[in-house]
DNA sequence: CACGCATTATACCGACCGGTATATAGATTG
DNA sequence: CAATCTATATACCGGTCGGTATAATGCGTG
């Protein structure tokens, strides 16, 4: 493995294991095995560390959130296929996951925070965008796709921390998963 | 106000918003107008510091929540308490459930985050506490109240902070909370 | 070989980090 | 008045922070 992709993986479990602000750059190159330079090579910044962490895993989920959603069924259906895309992802990818949680929930004035918001933006408004286009199934909505796709991403998220961080075998964490979509769902609908 | 209070409301505002670990304990000692020795004095340390913040605003969000579980309602009812006990409290102090969140999301290896999490787990403890008491009205969990208990609390906390963020009224936030219950709850039952 | 380019290391920068030794001022008490 | 205790400031500690100037390495190409 060359130098940048070691720095990157380093640097990812690094900040997904005891936080952005609390790694400083130095350790990150000593666990690479390079020197500080090299990584200022490659990313110019700590920040941009952060950044090419961000748009490389996030290509990858992002492919795959449009996969999920690229069907045709009802916003049920859509939505459970968006929250198995998501934990299918994050089941591989588990410290992106935990980082990418801390930074969700970092300060807004945090510098990582910062970097990472359009990311989390973008993934919000597809989350909306769901929900929108679903005002047939769901009737009026009165303004309350946010608060619908918040709080989906609220339980998701909340299930997905708890189902990673234990170790729950793959079947049981898609079944436990689908239960919770349901649940949901059955709450919106009602 | 003593320095001893303002050193602790400057934290917390600092801490909240830019996070524990990109705030230097200069910076808080010069907000709140006095000198490092004089935190130090106070507190023994940075980590001394957020003990003492977590501990003042814990005993207040720990009684009302005694309070609203000191019913004998349903789960529903009790959920419904609970949800809006904590509603309450984090609305009066909002710089608090910043903290608290970005604590909750933190990396388990991070120092702040080690800090909370005895408080932290206290709290899921009395929500799970809540589920466990609920079987007659829920039939066997099974042994999902863990799971019921950290589902609900995602649902919550990212109404909260949701609603805490921009500037809902109070009366529309606690609407909306109870509709959001009332969805989880609907989920639960079903 | 000689040139240029990509990559890496040595050694360093000023600023800030969390934390402290020491002294001083003011109130309290014997 | 002297002794003590609380609360505060001045001035400093070694270490680490993010970042960089400079030079050397290796390597493909003319």
């Amino acid at each position: 493995m060359d130098n940048r992709q070691t720095l990157l993986a380093c640097a990812e479990d690094l900040f997904a294991r005891r936080g952005y602000d609390a790694v400083g750059v130095q350790e990150i190159a000593e666990t690479a095995g390079v020197t500080k330079p090299t990584l200022y090579y490659y990313f110019g910044s700590k920040k941009g560390l952060l950044e090419a962490i961000l748009k490389e895993r996030w290509a990858v989920l992002d492919a795959r959130m449009a996969d999920a959603l690229a069907g045709t069924g009802d916003v049920a259906c859509r939505l459970r296929q968006l929250a198995g895309a998501c934990a299918g992802f994050f089941a591989e990818h588990r410290q992106f996951h935990l980082l990418l949680m801390s930074l969700l929930y970092s300060p807004r004035e945090n510098e990582a925070a910062q970097t990472a918001r359009p990311y989390l933006d973008g993934f919000y408004r597809s989350v909306v965008a769901v929900f929108e286009n679903a005002h047939e199934s769901l009737g009026n909505m009165r303004g309350r796709q946010e608060q619908f796709a918040l709080t989906f991403i609220g339980v998701i998220n909340q299930y997905l921390t708890f189902v990673l961080h234990r170790d729950i075998p793959p079947e049981q964490e898609r079944s436990g998963l689908d239960e919770v979509v349901r649940q949901y769902l059955y709450g919106i609908f009602s």
